[in-house]
DNA sequence: TCTGGGGTCCTAGGACCC
DNA sequence: TCTGGGGTCCTAGGACCC
């Protein structure tokens, strides 16, 4: 199989190229940000104005930031300060207090990511999705799609893409997937890198192990521990000892990845597992003295999840929680149940009951609610009789609810 | 001044059944 | 009285990805 990777770089302004940038830190519509600024500096005339036009001097700036906010992603210019996606946004206005802070207007990024995709689709129809900004392409069977390597094709794609969304995009060209994607990275922004089979050795082994899609933090460091820092290190080991060190599943795949191997097909098509809400407090809440808060936030979660299976057409058996504690150690709680729902009451009543087998003497930083074991009512999967009907007061469900109450009181 | 939100997959122990 | 393995499902936690 040959393989693109293709993943878009979701940056717009063209007058913030080349500044150091950070967005990140909450979700904000585009017009609320102009709104803002408008507020904010009401002598100037700001009719017929959009924010790809604003003067760089207008946007907001990093420093001064309070918040729980991460950033999502940062320019390269952001970066030369050590900011980089995922850190805390008071931390990096620390390092880089004059980059502009740029909230994520999630309609805007999802609109933009089905137009980059549909853009890939009709080109080369076989698309996996890999996020809002990330694809994988099989150009296996596209005509024309080894004319120079797959140059030719990324090149056409490229362009279709800065046609249909105004974004550049950088595309890795592959024999499969893991070598795609690390090829993406060779030449961004908006590049195109061929990597060959026989490239392994120059392109690929240089490379920190950290770079291979599927070793994170903590495996890096276990692999660094050991004295191995490059994929060429991690060739270098039999089989056997990565197997030793690393787990027979993990070990065996370690030594795979890095001599290039990946057998892994183009998934066009995938049902989802579970879906979820969550949400980080401003400040770390106590489950009896932020009862009332607490609860309307844990409702609200509830009729999310559950508003989002009714949208999407599914349900499912398994309904959980997720506390995180203000030392951020995270415990989960689930628990299986009869039939498949999407009903926001009995979501409820079920999460609130798993609320109840955590610690809840400790002060609570995030809380969350999901639905797993999913189904689409109507398949087989879902037999008539083993779908639960949307919330009826059985005297089971009033004790329930009573025990519930004893939570948060309030509601109801 | 700590560390978002939405996911997937894997592991491991125990229950339960044959 | 003592003692089997498989297979599957459930639950909790954790690594990892975008």
């Amino acid at each position: 199989m040959d393989a693109f990777f293709a993943s878009v770089e979701l940056l717009r302004y063209p007058q913030l190229k080349g500044l150091p940038v950070v967005i990140g830190g909450g979700r904000r519509k585009e017009d609320d940000v102009l709104a803002r600024l408008r507020e904010a500096y009401p002598e100037r005339d700001w009719s017929g104005d959009t924010l790809d036009r604003i003067p760089v001097d207008f946007f907001p700036r990093l420093s001064g930031y309070t918040g729980r906010g991460v950033a999502t992603t940062a320019t390269y210019a952001a970066r030369q300060f050590g900011v980089g996606s995922a850190m805390g946004l008071m931390k990096a206005a620390k390092l880089c207090p004059q980059a502009i802070l740029l909230p994520v207007d999630f309609d805007e990024v999802r609109r933009i990511s089905r137009l980059f995709k549909s853009t890939i689709a009709e080109i080369a129809p076989l698309v996996e999705d890999r996020g809002v900004d990330e694809v994988y392409i099989d150009f296996t069977d596209v005509p024309g799609g080894q004319r120079e390597g797959g140059r030719v094709l990324a090149r056409l794609i490229q362009k279709s893409i800065f046609q249909a969304t105004g974004l550049t995009c950088s595309i890795g060209v592959a024999p499969n997937k893991l070598m795609a994607k690390m090829a993406s990275e060779f030449n961004k922004p908006n590049g195109i890198s061929i990597v060959h089979e026989d490239d392994l050795e120059d392109k690929i082994w240089p490379l920190p192990c950290r770079k291979i899609n599927g070793v994170g933090p903590k495996a890096d460091e276990k692999l660094q521990r050991h004295g191995i820092h490059t994929v060429g290190e991690l060739a270098q080991r039999s089989p056997a000892w990565l197997v030793q060190h690393f787990g027979k599943s993990y070990g065996a795949w370690l030594h795979a990845v890095s001599w290039g191997r990946d057998e892994r097909p183009v998934v066009t098509e995938s049902e989802p597992v579970s879906m979820s809400r969550e949400t980080t407090f401003e400040r770390d809440l106590h489950a009896v003295r932020d009862r009332a808060e607490l609860g309307a936030v844990f409702t609200r979660l509830c009729e999310q999840v559950a508003a989002d299976l009714q949208r999407k057409g599914y349900a499912g058996k398994t309904i959980g929680i997720k506390l995180r504690y203000d030392n951020f150690q995270s415990v989960t709680r689930d628990t299986t149940i009869d039939g498949f729902t999407a009903d926001a009451a009995t979501i409820r009543r079920h999460a609130g009951l798993c609320l109840k087998r955590v610690d809840l003497s400790r002060r609570i930083r995030l809380l969350g609610v999901r639905v797993g074991k999913l189904v689409k009512p109507g398949t087989d999967a879902a037999l008539p009789g083993r779908y639960s009907e949307p919330h009826s007061k059985t005297p089971r469900d009033k004790a329930t609810d009573a025990h519930t109450d004893l939570l948060f009181p309030e509601l109801d």
